[in-house]
DNA sequence: GCCGTTTCTCAGGTGACTCACAGACGGCTC
DNA sequence: GAGCCGTCTGTGAGTCACCTGAGAAACGGC
């Protein structure tokens, strides 16, 4: 609604963020705290010489409720990687100084179990990227969406054993279904074909089931940075996923005028 | 109530000064002091280059009980974030030297942890505030109201752990409880259907319960600072609440005839 | 390079919401 | 008890937020 807010009376043109940033305290309401076996949070290292970038990210990451360190180069990294001790590092292929190849062989031969996530442009070479991953890293390419981003990490840090949590990747709401892993979803048994935008957008509504999300928060988390669209992207595949979820059975996504949109359980 | 009918666009009197000018003794009967883990005021930092604008809101906000300072451009913004070491900032995004993107990165270099509430202009967001509301921070867009404003800026409090105080969202008089996360409401158990205005109407009632509220105050308070009309709008909205709120119940709503309105438990 | 799929823009339609106006109601004062 | 004044509320109009169909553009698999 960025867009839309014209709201007379009040200016209360519903911003974005309103509730739902959640942090940790209010995190508790959101899936699963995620902490290390220790039962502090996780440390995240961010590589990215894109200072925006690098602060966007950090925010969403400490937003989840990790603990995160960012630096801008290849030589911070390892020295990072040395002192900060990360369960996951966050990995931007292009760096000025060492190439991102470099860089991880380093991190490597200094922390051999840290999973990387790697971030790379579009049309970056895919073989050398599946070179990467294959040691059950993961890659992302720019631009993202931050749901992105963080789910990856999760998936990183639930495999590696950094995350103590309970394993399952399964979200819960109602009679729906989503499962992280296989990209499944159900609703009330039945089986549900999602695009990719869905599958994230439910994914996003799923994580804060009863929380009001607004336009601006959606379009800020789902959609990559970049995006530079209409604000009713978002009306619009709220409309898709209605006809596919909530066709037959009692609504569970409502509309909260002037505020946002609700996930919630139909009972 | 001489202020009532002569209620003119731009004379709207009472400025900011919700109830009674405020003083700490005033405020303990408001529902949480919402203070800062070592017992302190949360410190609250405002940039905003119209003076009119920053004054309203740093009386506000003063009257919340928190420790404020202001300044009307980026550098300054930079220095107070220095020298004040603010839980939360309010930032103006456009400002007469530096651009809001740009204060907003070197204030993320000092103080990366400082949720932001942003103030835009309705067209302005526009050409995205893009990532801006993605890690936990919040933006209203102008005109806006007091309570919005304050209401947002409690919950970046409160999620970022500046405040200590009860993690919960949830406004409880009586059997009448409002939960500002999912924007629900129930009377008895029974959940109420409220729109955007009443929604905040009923916020700011119970945020301030017992406590006798002109509708100077109410206006003040609950509609943008630029709101042109007429000031019978509040009775209407209280009429509307009753409807909603009182009906079929001993009524919490009362009328304190030539002063205002006062919302307190049935009993 | 072609075809199905997916993403997104645009614009029309509709119901919800806000608010002005004005008459009814009721307490208070003299 | 009459009149005044503050408050309440029905009506109606204009605006706004949201929804959704249709089609253009981009993407991806073969």
């Amino acid at each position: 609604m960025t867009t839309t807010a014209s709201r007379t009376p009040a200016g209360r043109a519903t911003p974005p963020s309103p509730e739902t940033p959640a942090t940790p305290a209010t995190r508790t309401a959101r899936t699963a705290p995620l902490h290390r076996a220790d039962g502090t949070a996780p440390r995240v290292l961010v590589v990215d010489d894109e200072t925006s970038l690098a602060d966007l990210l950090t925010m969403a990451l400490r937003y989840e409720g990790w603990e995160v360190r960012a630096t801008g180069d290849g030589a911070g990294a390892l020295r990072a990687a040395r002192a900060f001790r990360p369960d996951a590092v966050v990995l931007d292929v292009m760096l000025p100084d060492l190439d991102g190849l470099t860089v991880l062989h380093r991190l490597r031969a200094e922390r051999p179990e840290t999973p990387v996530l790697f971030l790379t442009a579009r049309d970056a070479v895919e073989d050398r990227i599946a070179g990467l991953t294959a040691g059950g890293d993961d890659y992302v390419t720019k631009p993202f969406s931050l749901e992105e981003v963080v789910a990856r990490l999760r998936g990183l840090l639930r495999r590696s054993g950094a995350a103590s949590s309970r394993p399952d990747s399964l979200l819960v709401v109602g009679d729906l279904t989503l499962d992280e892993d296989s990209h499944e979803v159900h609703r009330a048994g039945e089986p549900i074909r999602l695009t990719a935008t869905e599958f994230e957008l439910l994914r996003y509504l799923m994580r804060n089931p009863r929380r009001v999300l607004s336009k601006a928060q959606i379009l800020d988390r789902v959609w990559s940075y970049d995006f530079g669209g209409q604000a009713n992207v978002v009306e619009l595949y709220i409309s898709y996923l209605r006809r596919k979820i909530d066709a037959g059975h009692e609504p569970m996504i409502h509309t909260r005028r002037g505020a946002g949109y609700v996930l919630k359980p139909a009972a």
